[in-house]
DNA sequence: CCTACCGATCGGTAGG
DNA sequence: CCTACCGATCGGTAGG
């Protein structure tokens, strides 16, 4: 019988524990010693699975990484208006929070631990990301349907908005993540859209 | 010739390379060695002037927490609309983030790394710190000024807007801090406030 | 403010 | 996956 679709693996289980570790203590502050302790296992049993502490990091950041990247690219090969293309990428971007709190924490935080290359490859993917939110903005001041703000303010006003939920959300404070995500697209939306 | 007003004290040097460290490579990973190499003295007498790294650490984020408290502590004793002081507030948060953009970070950042019971105090009057800003929202929303959202949404939503433009403003991007004040404001208030 | 130094801890390796 | 271990570094102290 066929049980990896069951069973979570080894080496993902050190992963999962690495980034709740690296969240809650830092990723420098955290050893190799209590993610193993957590695991259940011996420290040197996890450089059977990565060459060291600096993977760890690299695994959880560029995971995060590539899902906002083929987003980003499924979005800008449709034809939808700018506004349409902005409110599916902050949902997309909320949703995402939701679904893997430590990975984003981690990311949003630690990312300058990375090593090179991977530092920069990590800087090189997000500033991407970034001009083509920034030109979806653009587009929407160019066409009339945005109003006329500095589109970097906005850019980073709308991705600080969503990045951060990740800081303050917590599953017993019993908001739903749908309120969460109307009432940002709401505030953020008719802050942006121009009255028509 | 009195020069105290002219010159700043080693024990001010002290903090302000170590702000600046704290914020590039984290408190964590950051040595008192380096801070020491930095300011041009041996590791061993920062401690002349410190009780130790973690003491580096609370200085500068207690300044920070201080300067809000205070701000707010004035905001609520004046008879203003809650419009008006949700815009002041947001204001001051913004020019702070440009005075001191090393401290706002390292508090941003690094704040979980406070020892008790400074961590607690500051947790503390981070959370006083919000429920006044949500009361004020909440105030707003019960006058009709502000739209129905979800206050904890809005809450949030504004906190992390102007909290980490310290994360993304470049002093060379030539973006004017004013610009970026008035375009966060009208994007924030527009999305917030109700027409009337 | 410096020289000299220490105890503890950490990431990582060898070898099985 | 473990036992045994190491070299390096770090925060901090003693004494001047």
């Amino acid at each position: 019988m066929n049980t990896k679709a069951l069973t979570i693996s080894r080496k993902e289980e050190i992963l999962e524990v690495s980034a709740r570790l690296f969240k809650e203590k830092g990723y420098a502050s955290t050893t190799m010693r209590e993610i193993a302790e957590n695991v259940g296992i011996e420290a040197a049993s996890i450089y059977h699975h990565f060459k060291g502490k600096d993977e760890l990091l690299h695994e959880i950041c560029f995971k995060v990484a590539r899902d906002y990247t083929t987003k980003m690219v499924n979005i800008e090969s449709t034809y939808i208006s700018p506004i349409d293309k902005l409110t599916t990428l902050i949902r997309f971007h909320i949703q995402i929070v939701f679904d893997n709190v430590n990975g984003i924490s981690v990311t949003n935080n630690e990312w300058r631990h990375l090593l090179e290359p991977g530092l920069s490859e990590f800087k090189k993917a997000r500033q991407t990301y970034e001009n083509q939110l920034g030109q979806i903005i653009n587009e929407g001041i160019k066409l009339g349907v945005l109003k006329e703000v500095d589109s970097t303010v906005a850019l980073y006003t709308i991705l600080s908005s969503i990045r951060w939920v990740e800081a303050w959300y917590k599953p017993e404070k019993d908001i739903h993540p749908n309120i969460i995500e109307n009432n940002i697209i709401q505030i953020l939306m008719n802050g942006l859209q121009k009255a028509s």
